[in-house]
DNA sequence: TCCTGACATTGATCCGGATCAACTGGATGA
DNA sequence: TCATCCAGTTGATCCGGATCAATGTCAGGA
């Protein structure tokens, strides 16, 4: 399994910001960013507000540059699941859509880096690489919702928590630190009702599932949020993916 | 809810092909199929026969003609779940992308118009309105799989039969004939073990939800595949969704 | 210092859907 | 005409995760 990230390949920056916008792809992206650092302006948003809720006007786009977000659905009768984790340096909105389809809420406080859309399209239209690159981070994201359909439909309440753990520390290499002897450790950026909404549980079995790991050693806890992985390899099989890394790689 | 389907506005066609090719603009469609006719080959498949394994090499990208075929995902101890639901003009392949990520299967015969993967992706080089048009068509598979994780995550299994009919009945209107008094009726184009793996169940939980659904009059079933909707809206409401059609639409 | 409220854990019980198993009804073909 | 074979149905039972409820932990504030 490859553990290179976004994060870890954030060297290339876009003004003040401290992610890279991967909007743009690596090709244009001096000249294009130059055009970008006009258009730009940042919003924060506190941690548990909701950024803009499905069905809103949405006039702008915007990448991650802090914290962590999450897109969400909910049923009439408050039913919710989640379909996307954004960390820094994910995007945010659609060209060509007017109005919000998710919920987009903030678990930590969040800056975002946004774009007024009309010009962002109008630079996209100029801008072949742009489109492109939007096109390979769509298909990215759609392959990643294809995982995590597999996960909802078939994967039992422990796998779908050695694999939500598996996917943080994939995904975000900030988060965790490598430690001596190969542990790896890393606070938890979800509480864990996010957790159960993320993996279509309740929070009572994803805390259960959590306190079986930690008495089965496959993970430790220090307080509620920051957990230990002695052996990342134990932790994996536990996913029920196959253990070459396959489709997380 | 709008039952505007892709079926329905096959009106404009590349050469042979019964169907249009969504992967190509409406704005460029003349001059780009007049190219593509050049490019193309057809293939067909068997009812029950994989086209293409997840990790094949795959050399071609196409359109789906007729027949319904189906995307899914194993786990190495054979449970499986399907990810994506193939209907006529369906787009099946990943310009920049070696290898299938999914297993590919005819669930009826099955025949596709191919187009070599290096000549079209030079195609789609010149021609960005292709590009573009595979963005909106990828953004659009992202959103219904989405729709599919809150249904995976969330939904009663008598909530997900509902949602599949009336999914089938929105996607393909070939496939349903407005009988008089408003009652709908088509033909299933898959079976109870496919519903299945689609919706995250077992074949036996399909059956009894069926046969509840039967018992209560929201469909009717002649035979075993041929299925009656009565009343569109009851069948609605059965899935959970908002009655507006809400993101169905 | 204690109180409060948010988050998390744990226990007892329930229930929806899985599992195991028997059976039905067509279609196919010897 | 009858054996075979699926796809589908139905029944009995089991079990994983949901639900309901009590308790624990800890940070922040009066």
């Amino acid at each position: 399994m490859s553990f290179q990230t976004a994060a870890a390949a954030a060297s290339i920056k876009c003004g003040d910001c401290p992610i890279r916008h991967r909007a743009v792809c690596s090709r244009c992206e001096t000249d294009e960013l130059r055009e970008l650092d006009g258009l730009k302006y940042y919003r924060t948003i506190e941690a548990g507000q909701t950024i803009v809720w499905s069905g809103d006007e949405m006039d702008f786009v915007a990448s991650l540059v802090s914290g962590i977000a999450t897109l969400s659905q909910t049923m009439e009768d408050g039913r919710t699941q989640m379909v996307g984790l954004l960390l820094p340096s994910d995007f945010v909105g659609r060209p060509g859509r007017a109005e919000a389809a998710y919920d987009v809420t903030a678990t930590t406080d969040v800056t975002l880096c946004c774009f007024r859309k009309k010009p962002f399209e109008a630079l996209m239209m100029r801008t072949p690489h742009i489109g492109q690159r939007l096109l390979e981070m769509t298909l990215d994201e759609l392959d990643a919702a294809r995982e995590w359909m597999l996960l909802l439909g078939r994967k039992t309440a422990r796998e779908k928590i050695a694999t939500l753990l598996a996917i943080i520390i994939r995904r975000d290499a900030s988060l965790h630190l490598q430690a001596d002897g190969g542990a790896l450790e890393f606070d938890l950026p979800l509480t864990r009702e996010a957790m159960a909404d993320y993996l279509g549980l309740t929070l009572e079995t994803v805390s259960r599932q959590i306190s079986a790991l930690k008495r089965e050693g496959v993970i430790e806890l220090r307080g509620k949020r920051h957990i230990v992985i002695p052996d990342l390899d134990r932790l994996i099989e536990e996913t029920g993916d196959d253990s070459d890394g396959g489709v997380l790689t």
